[in-house]
RNA sequence: GCGCCCGUAGCUCAGUCGGAUAGAGCACCAGAUUCCUAAUCUGGGGGCCACAGGUUCGAAUCCUGUCGGGCGCGCCA
């Protein structure tokens, strides 16, 4: 290795990406393959089994075809280049046609060296070129608290959006408001009896179809302190649009303070409201309909359940989703000519796509149904306007509470309803974030309170949270002695050692892999598997006590000991704040 | 009935855009504590990757079908 700065900073999986990329770009030089052939298939990457070697790449069974050749024969042309590279110790053709490489313990003490100076930037990647992405998550309706429903979109929607920054994208965190249906009406009128009820009427009873909440009691006692009595007795038409505004903001706060609870925040809050005032449904419908994708027309009664007694057909204007797979034509509007939520909603990823470079929404699966019609409206709309956006929208599945093996249940009616800002109280915020993301959001999940808070065996969190107290206080009381880390004499440490950078080493990949496939879950395994590495080696030390951190008497090898220790620690850390999990001192 | 998601060890879950002998934790069994934090570690047993076909050098992974579970299926949001 040359030991300039750059060489340095450089680590070991964007070294190798770019060498593999380098032979196979001289091997179409030499014609031993064709020019351009597509790479994007090649990996290189730790094979499963760590006894084939340190990396393995299948670049020479993917290319085999087109250099019309067999992969053993094109992997011996890869070999002879990649061999002259002076950190590999061994390059071998193995099984159908992979090549293992085994790396000089330089190659990985270089790697530890490259931590200590990315630092924060470890992992840091230039894979999203800047492109500017908006990940929609949470848009929870301004109605009340978040519930535990909430949770989990709400989680990995952020860690998504810090993994995809980290990955070198511009992020746009942006929540959705709901303010402008029916259900503000309900909230509205809600709000304006716990208003007269801080006036110091005797309200009862919460009448059917309106909130009952506790919640909206602030609420009602704030508007009291600011309106005064005077919309006590008026009529609703005199109150109802102000109240709906008030309300929403009480409850838009409420949320925030729920989310802040767990670390989340927002860039940006679109309004609904406000997309209509300023007329873009409107925009969207001229367009559609001139490219003869939305018309007029009358629904067929619903289908699945025996249809509903009030049912008429009406003629509305509807968006041709059947087009692109969906069951049947939505409308726009509803018959009183208000926009439905689809009418807006086509409308506001139409103002999202207008500003940045690609699109994500995070939602429940209970929305699953509607996926088909806005995706078909956002690809119509954004192709027409000659700028095709990527649109992904990530269902995140249902979350079955359990407390002591029992489900929990949950009903929206009387308020009975497990909130978020009870369960972080309960379990606290790092609990709830690792919890939800050491599972992959498309399939359901269990969260169980007991085994969550009480067994630390069964919880991975404690598990990595735990490897970064031991390194700090390793640290600590090794300052405490004048022990601090160096890098003079990396080559003391040995093959358990370097064990564990060779894991660690594996971060700056993972990154990439996750942004790329947007799973930030694969981040939380990661940290797992590094912290068990760390608790193994840290364990020789009980039998060994030459395998420690501190070994008082080799100030060089604790010195370098310290070093590594110190590596891990930072590796651990970069993990945990794309997860939004505090690395913790001591525990 | 239709659409989407899921089905991997007794339980909870990973499994790298198809790769080498399918992994971890819990639970179970056998061990380790003069210890920088044992909230840890070492070893062991445990699998028809729901089932049946197909695609190919190669399938838990892709395709088709079946079975099982979840979510959704007014002009609600």
């Amino acid at each position: 290795m040359s030991d300039n700065e750059t060489a340095d900073s450089k680590t070991i999986h964007s070294r190798f990406a770019g060498k593999v990329d380098a032979v196979l770009s001289a091997l179409e030089a030499e014609g031993a393959l064709p020019a351009g052939s597509p790479r994007e298939n090649v990996t290189v990457e730790p094979p499963r089994d760590a006894s084939h070697g340190d990396l393995a790449t299948n670049a020479a069974m993917v290319l085999a075809r087109q250099a019309k050749t067999n992969p053993r024969e094109l992997a011996g042309k890869i070999v002879e280049k990649i061999a002259a590279d002076p950190v590999v110790e061994s390059a071998e053709i193995a099984g159908p046609g992979f090549i293992n490489l085994r790396l000089s313990d330089s190659a990985w003490l270089a790697e530890l060296a490259a931590v200590k100076v990315l630092g924060n930037d470890y992992g840091r990647s230039t894979l999203g070129s800047g492109s500017t992405v908006n990940v929609e998550y949470v848009s929870a309706n301004p109605t009340g608290p978040m519930h535990m429903g909430h949770c989990r979109g709400a989680v990995v929607g952020d860690a998504l959006a810090a993994l995809l920054e980290f990955a070198g994208h511009t992020v746009v965190r942006e929540y959705y408001v709901n303010d402008a249906g029916g259900q503000v009406d309900v909230l509205a009128r809600s709000a304006h009896l716990r208003y007269r009820e801080a006036l110091g009427e005797d309200i009862g009873a919460i009448p059917e179809g309106l909130y009952p909440g506790e919640y909206l009691k602030p609420a009602g006692e704030k508007l009291a302190r600011e309106l005064g009595d005077r919309f006590a007795e008026a009529p609703e038409e005199e109150w109802l649009q102000a109240f709906r505004m008030h309300a929403v903001e009480a409850m838009m706060e409420l949320i925030k303070a729920d989310l802040a609870m767990l670390g989340i925040h927002h860039d940006e809050f679109a309004s609904e409201a406000a997309l209509q005032t300023a007329r873009k449904p409107e925009e969207a419908e001229k367009w559609l309909r001139k490219h003869d994708l939305v018309y007029d027309g009358v629904l067929e009664a619903p289908k699945g359940k025996t249809p509903p007694e009030d049912w008429e057909p009406v003629e509305l204007p509807l968006f041709r989703s059947t087009k692109f797979g969906d069951d049947q034509d939505r409308p726009i509007r509803k018959s009183d000519g208000e926009w439905t939520y689809f009418g807006a909603d086509l409308a506001y990823h139409m103002q999202k796509a207008e500003k940045v470079d690609a699109l994500i929404n995070i939602w429940g699966a209970d929305h699953t149904g509607t996926v088909k019609r806005i995706k078909a409206a956002v690809a119509a709309l954004s192709e027409g306007e000659g700028k095709p956006i990527p649109f992904d929208i990530k269902l995140v599945q249902m979350v079955q509470l359990m407390r002591d093996g029992e489900p929990v249940r949950m009903s929206k009616r009387s308020g009975n309803f497990v909130t978020l800002a009870d369960v972080v109280r309960e379990v606290g915020k790092d609990v709830v974030r690792f919890t939800m993301l050491t599972r992959k959001p498309e399939a359901q999940m269990e969260f169980d309170f007991a085994k969550v808070v009480e067994a630390s065996k069964d919880n991975p969190v404690f598990y990595v949270q735990y490897a970064h107290a031991r390194i700090s206080s390793t640290l600590r009381k090794a300052a405490a002695e004048d022990l601090v880390p160096s890098a003079d004499r990396l080559d003391l440490l040995g093959a358990e050692e370097i064990a564990l950078v060779r894991q660690a080493a594996q971060f700056p990949r993972i990154v990439e892999a996750a942004a790329k496939a947007r799973e930030p879950h694969r981040i939380a395994f990661f940290l797992y598997d590094l912290a068990a590495e760390l608790h193994a080696f840290w364990n020789l030390g009980n039998d060994n006590l030459e395998k420690r951190f501190i070994v008082a008497q080799n100030r060089d090898l604790t010195r370098a000991r310290l070093f590594l220790a110190e590596q891990i620690g930072q590796v651990i850390r970069n993990g945990f704040s794309l997860l939004g999990v505090e690395a913790v001192e001591e525990m």
